[in-house]
DNA sequence: ATATATTTTCAGTAATTTTTGAAAATTCAA
DNA sequence: TTGAATTTTCAAAAATTACTGAAAATATAT
């Protein structure tokens, strides 16, 4: 495969597996270019490769940042702006590891606490329900909050080696 | 807090949840709605409480039954089909994990493997920042491939205890 | 067999999300 | 300052995704 094409396919497919994850199809997309750009690149070149708008890109790219993937790169004697993302893959699961459980877990979690103390008669099985399920789904997600932690911190050499052979 | 109104809450996060993980709102409602609910339901009595059509009902249950996470239930007597959903929160997550692997990881996998060996001299660096990243990320994949697989064999109590204990 | 209850399908509609593009704001060099 | 280059914003349009409801199909009881 000619390496044009490869880099194509690589974004369209890595902007579809964003969408089944929650991520907006162009986000994923401009990720996917600058994973694979060895040089940063200005708004404009992202525009023209992935044939979008201005607008859209610049939202998109914020995002990114924001998620902190991307970064602003100032060079020297430009004008123009440049983009870059992070390579090292384990770092960049790390951060969206991080940022996914800042935004959806831990809100959760207070969520289900307060959930958790219904009021009512735990012989009436209606109530006993919802709390075993609420308790249930607490308690794998503290548990998941300890274990992401640990991730979050985790060297990958030390997760790689560690982890898969205590699961071997 | 009342019984019902924690039903809604739970119901009406769930379902927000669910759209930040490329599951549809209603999918991810009528899920939280079986969980806590101790008996079985029908088509109609999922329709009225969360006040959905017929037919959006029906699509949803047949894609949750895809999933794995419902189950019809025949009741003797009963003209109307049921629907319950499995409560062991462990096993939901660890069925959710094994489907969205064999949807998207494993694919991914196979792609990536295509994009591996993509023609050109790796000196030039375009070339190369496009196998390094695929590397890399295929690395990551198949790591993740493996631990997942235990992860869906694992006992709850066997994973609690040895990973936290691991990571602590 | 026939009637009735129940489930499934799917074309059309509605809601939501994403994208555009032009105007406004900002930055920077001279 | 001024003005050109660049970035940001956001209302309107387009695209995508989800939902409805009625008709068709299927199942069950008499």
């Amino acid at each position: 495969m000619k390496l044009n094409e490869a880099k194509q396919q690589f974004i369209s497919s890595w902007g579809a597996f964003g969408t089944h994850w929650g991520i907006n199809r162009t986000m994923a997309q401009i990720h996917a270019l600058l994973l694979i750009s060895p040089d940063p690149l200005t708004q404009d070149d992202i525009m023209e490769d992935l044939n979008i708008s201005r607008g859209n890109t610049n939202m998109n790219i914020r995002e990114l940042i924001n998620w902190g993937l991307v970064d602003r790169v100032i060079l020297p004697g430009e004008r123009k702006e440049f983009f870059t993302a992070e390579k090292d893959i384990w770092k960049v699961v790390r951060q969206i590891v991080k940022e996914r459980k800042k935004r959806e877990l831990d809100p959760m979690l207070k969520l289900l606490d307060q959930l958790e103390d219904v009021e009512g008669d735990k012989r009436d099985k209606h109530v006993k329900t919802f709390v075993d399920t609420v308790s249930g789904i607490k308690r794998l997600g503290l548990q998941a909050d300890k274990t992401l932690d640990i991730m979050i911190k985790a060297e990958e050499n030390w997760f790689v080696n560690n982890l898969v052979k205590l699961f071997r």
